[in-house]
RNA sequence: GGGCCCGUAGCUCAGUCAGGUAGAGCAUCUGGCUUUUAACCAGGUGGUCGGGGGUUCGAACCCCCCCGGGCCCGCCA
């Protein structure tokens, strides 16, 4: 939306000569620094640049607070101390528009740290109104679609994304420092798996064929192990057409790590140890609140038992279940899945049960083998599975197995799902040939785990909705 | 998919219960003010009341449909 008296303003710039969309400026400091260091640098020259965000004047004494990446600074003119040319040009210049400064650093008879400038430069001139400067942008769906307002409207909103940019850093350098290789593995698909998803289909013109865009990257980073990569991640955007929630979006990012010759204990531990570090780096102490509680982050964490503790909350045993008990259960307890097969019953009875009760980082442990298709049996129990779950205020946060390796045992897991397909399961994946083939050509034992980055950065900023940790989250296009 | 709530000026919101000339603050425009910082003072501009239909002499307000958003529930390892 333009403004007729900025566009006003824009032409009489273009008419003076003044270039109202240079090229560069030379940004010698940031706000931070100089707030940061101020007894040091006070009577010394400097350059700024950032957003106008706020202009006062009385009389010729000009006050502009600029808004850069690390904060807000205030900048002062006056015939005084600035070039006549600046201070004719502050006709000519509004809230919103991007400025570069020349000054010396000093405060105001009121004690701010400001800049006093001698020249004052146009970098860009705004044409649309800026939000509400005291009360700032609160219209969710206007924040949401234009993220642009957000971030130079609310100065919370700049923090969780740098949050989130933080995480995603400490993930890659906690794995890198331990060897691990970062991959980008297919996000079109011939074919998908690796999670139970409904996926979002598209046309592959090259090759005349339906693809899929990827619900996860399991099943490539696992042939990246068999070729003998042995530590592998990505950081991978998966996609599931699915509804759009508080704690999901269809567009999302997970971590996934592998690693050869280890199991889900190891990864236990290393889970442990890479979440709780990570919030020690970010905020000091293993403790932080969620929501006004305490999330207590201090290794080991808590570790229960996904069967026995479904089976002490409900007093049901869901490791035989056999699906004419699944929908008798699922009757009897109100549950509402898509499915009633074992599958979908014996997690509606999780989610009923046992997750509402978790707050505090905790582990669940060995699924029934029926839910876990990708997964080795549990030693001495091939009723159970070896994996865990990451569960943190109440969410699922990652979720980890001792990968299945033996070929025979994976196509047999894989049938079984293909006609879990057939009977009407629309998340179960299908059989994929290619990743059998290439597991009988031999895979060492190994862990892997996906952790959700969004979810992760919910809970260290304190947010309850994905979608202020999505830059762009996805909304309905406006007709 | 079900329930509840919201949509009024660029932004933040009153006004809807009980129908009767469209409101405030900020922003913007004009003027004043040489240490302000939600600056202040004076005076202006600015509206398809989300869209459409209905009831009515008269609708932002009541009814119906639609669009967009939020929260909760269901579904989603």
């Amino acid at each position: 939306m333009i403004d007729k008296f900025k566009q006003e303003k824009l032409r009489k710039m273009l008419e003076t000569g003044i270039n109202p969309y240079p090229y560069s400026f030379k940004q010698e400091m940031h706000a931070d620094d100089i707030k940061n260091d101020f007894e040091t640098l006070k009577g010394r020259k400097t350059s700024i640049a950032g957003r106008a965000m706020s202009i006062r004047h009385m009389g010729q004494l000009y006050f502009i607070d600029i808004l850069d990446s690390t904060g807000k600074i205030q900048v002062l003119l006056s015939p005084q101390m600035t070039k006549p040319e600046s201070m004719s040009l502050l006709d000519l210049i509004d809230m919103g528009d991007i400025l570069g400064i020349h000054g010396t650093i000093n405060k105001s008879k009121r004690g701010e740290i400001s800049i006093e400038a001698y020249e004052i430069t146009v970098l860009s001139k705004s044409l649309s109104p800026m939000p509400e400067k005291f009360h700032g942008l609160s219209d969710t769906e206007i924040r949401y679609r234009k993220r642009h307002l957000d971030l130079v409207a609310n100065p919370e909103v700049r923090k969780f994304f740098i949050t989130r940019a933080k995480i995603l850093n400490y993930f890659r350098k906690f794995l890198d420092s331990r060897g691990y290789i970062e991959f980008e593995t297919p996000i079109l698909q011939p074919t998908y798996g690796g999670a139970n998803a409904e996926p979002f289909v598209t046309r592959y013109r090259a090759l005349d064929a339906d693809f899929y865009l990827r619900v996860s990257d399991e099943l490539y980073l696992k042939r990246l192990i068999i070729g003998g990569l042995e530590k592998v991640y990505e950081v991978s955007k998966d996609f599931r057409n699915e509804d759009i929630d508080s704690t999901h979006n269809p567009e999302f990012t997970q971590v996934e790590f592998y690693e050869a010759y280890k199991d889900y204990n190891d990864f236990m531990t290393m889970t442990e140890e890479l979440l709780s570090s990570l919030v020690k780096e970010l905020f000091g102490t293993f403790k932080i609140t969620y929501q006004g509680k305490e999330l207590d982050f201090t290794p080991p964490f808590k570790r229960i038992y996904w069967v026995e503790e479904v089976k002490r909350l409900s007093g049901i045993d869901v490791s035989t279940l056999t699906d004419q008990e699944s929908r008798e259960v699922a009757m009897r307890e109100g549950l509402k899945t898509s499915t009633f097969n074992a599958y979908h019953v014996a997690d509606g009875l999780f989610d009923k049960y046992v997750k509402p009760n978790l707050h505090d980082p905790t582990f669940v442990l060995d699924f029934p083998a029926y839910m876990c298709p990708l997964t080795k049996d549990k030693r001495g129990n091939p009723k159970l599975s070896e994996r865990f779950e990451v569960f943190i205020a109440g969410r699922e946060e990652g979720n980890c197995y001792s990968e299945l390796t033996d070929p025979i045992e994976q196509r047999k897991k894989f049938e079984d799902q293909e006609r879990e397909r057939l009977r009407g399961d629309a998340e179960a994946p299908p059989s994929d040939e290619e990743f059998l083939e290439a597991i009988e050509f031999g895979m060492p034992p190994t862990a892997g785990i996906g952790l959700s980055i969004d979810r992760l950065a919910m809970i260290l900023t304190d947010n309850i909705s994905i979608k202020e940790l999505l830059a762009f989250p996805t909304m309905r296009p406006k007709k």
